[in-house]
DNA sequence: CTGAAAGCGCTTACAG
DNA sequence: CTGAAAGCGCTTACAG
């Protein structure tokens, strides 16, 4: 026997009656909903999810793709998520997005028809226009956050903006030699932040008339950080001031000068992007983007998007300056 | 239409004999096996995940509870569990658990009973006698990883074997002032791991004819590590070494010391727990527990809960001491 | 090896 | 406001 149909026979009612009562669709009096409220809990009912995902066609759960997990970044980020979603009732399933394109393959054509989750957030996941249509033909709602420009819509900061800031801090404290540890050599078509940076960056330098002192790849992990400074750093006339991608390159950027005998901010004035929680300790001057924020943003966004069809009308993505020890002007 | 029916109509066969030739239980000829495939994958055809737990009772997703998901070793652990997870198809369902009872009241009450996963991981969580009996009346499966010692099997380090490894090695490089920032005043009844590293701590001295020089309070994260060092180094006669309970504590130590003016090692021996990846940066003596692995180990544990019955006959976690430039003889 | 049919536990038009 | 009943899309004894 099924636990609704016993507490509707508890109660003295119809089975759709007590669905009613008990998901607040469709009327039942004040009267009725307490009755099978207090029956309900009294049993320790709860509806089944598949059941009710079945008959309804909702699941109450959303999904997130994301690359790199272990990262602080995609943490926060997902904890920010979990925290709005939980408060709404939705669950969370995870979707580790690796580089393999197999694996890749087999969460669109598998995991996502399987049709568990209600909609999506995407964080930093490139969806091209496959990806796209085949989500639509689903008819799965998605948010992206951090992805690259595409056809579905998505939270943003504006990272040309993150790194002219940044890059202008260190113009603004006198220095002329600056160099930029993120991404080399970009392809100029491209939307994705690391490529947005490395505009901004050059920007605020033609703008103020001046070049890039060198540039050296990496991707956001304090490791890559690391081996690009090393080799930055260790080159002869090296720059006055490094704006690197993210904190963690920039705490790989601090291990390398420490390592090569270079003071910061004596000799290296260093800024990064994020604002990590370990950036305040390192005294690093870096542009805050509030990650656990952005996760309750993309949350609102999704779960505005599945129940009500419509997006936010703001999607823009904050922002902030945070200059501490490690940015002084050049000697 | 539903869409299993629309794959038989095509392939001349029952709805049961498609069903079975995609899920693989019960038995169907090769060739007919290989005209559903085909045609199924033709089609784009899934099966729908709430249709086939309804009917099947299973969900192929499994839960993890878990405290701190921003914390590197959390997030670590995650990462490790759905690799593995993802490799057999399970999908994996993110419950939060904050300090709040009334959202734990809501998980074990609410989230729980939807039955939405086979099975639970709980990474540090603790699970008294009244959680445990629900989860059994619920007949979900769990497995603890880091949890106190409580009625739920669990995958566990030798924490206390962890604490003495890490305190025997400061003890014989001629340390004999040696602190611990971790837990103070643990309740000797506890086996949660901050207690049981306490003691380990304690045995070795005790072993050693050795007092503790003392013992500062902290929980897991770099914050309480740092307010805490703060207090302990900055007192009169401050301990020649310092055993941290976490490799973050750790960094917080050394945050802390060099704000101070203590050099470490030349001042300080120091030396925490975990294998964080920022360690080796920091040249910081540690002992390591691979959470990646621990992650994939207790995927494996729970999977074989749910699909036979039984656990692992193994549920002991690795440690091993990585001694590194952060802790030296006393001066 | 395969099919007919019951059933998993809900939700939701439809009718009153 | 409430109920009878169909239906959501599968799985699985049962029978052959």
């Amino acid at each position: 026997m099924s636990s609704l149909e016993e507490v509707a026979r508890r109660v003295g009612v119809s089975t759709a009656t007590v669905s009613r009562a008990l998901s607040g669709r469709g009327r039942v009096s004040e009267a009725t909903r307490a009755r099978v409220r207090a029956v309900a809990d009294d049993m320790g009912y709860v509806v089944s999810a598949s059941a009710s995902s079945l008959a309804s066609g909702r699941t109450r759960s959303i999904g997130v793709l994301v690359p790199l997990m272990e990262q602080w970044f995609f943490a926060t980020v997902i904890s920010g998520i979990a925290h709005r979603l939980s408060a709404d009732g939705y669950d969370i399933t995870l979707y580790n997005v690796t580089g393999d394109p197999a694996q890749r393959r087999r969460l669109f054509d598998e995991s996502l028809r399987r049709r568990r989750v209600d909609g999506l957030i995407a964080l930093s996941t490139e969806l091209d226009a496959a990806d796209a249509r085949e989500l639509r033909d689903l008819e799965l709602p998605v948010v992206g956050l951090g992805t690259p420009r595409t056809d579905v819509p998505a939270l943003r900061v504006d990272d040309v903006a993150v790194a002219r800031t940044a890059t202008e801090h260190l113009i603004g404290l006198g220095h002329r030699r600056i160099a930029h540890i993120g991404l080399d050599r970009p392809d100029l078509g491209a939307f994705d932040v690391p490529t947005l940076r490395w505009r901004g960056f050059h920007e605020a330098l033609a703008d103020a008339g001046l070049r890039p002192a060198s540039l050296a790849p990496a991707d956001c992990s304090l490791d890559a950080g690391h081996r690009a400074a090393m080799h930055l750093l260790g080159a002869d006339d090296p720059p006055t001031a490094v704006f690197a991608t993210s904190d963690e390159v920039a705490f790989g950027t601090l291990f390398a000068a420490r390592r090569l005998g270079l003071r910061v901010p004596e000799d290296l004035s260093l800024i990064g992007v994020d604002g990590h929680e370990m950036a305040e300790f390192f005294d690093l001057s870096t542009v805050a983007q509030f990650p656990h924020r952005q996760g309750e943003r993309a949350a609102d966004a999704i779960l505005s998007l599945v129940e009500t069809g419509t997006l936010p009308t703001d999607l823009t993505l904050p922002h902030r300056l945070i200059p501490r020890g490690s940015t002084v002007p050049p000697r």
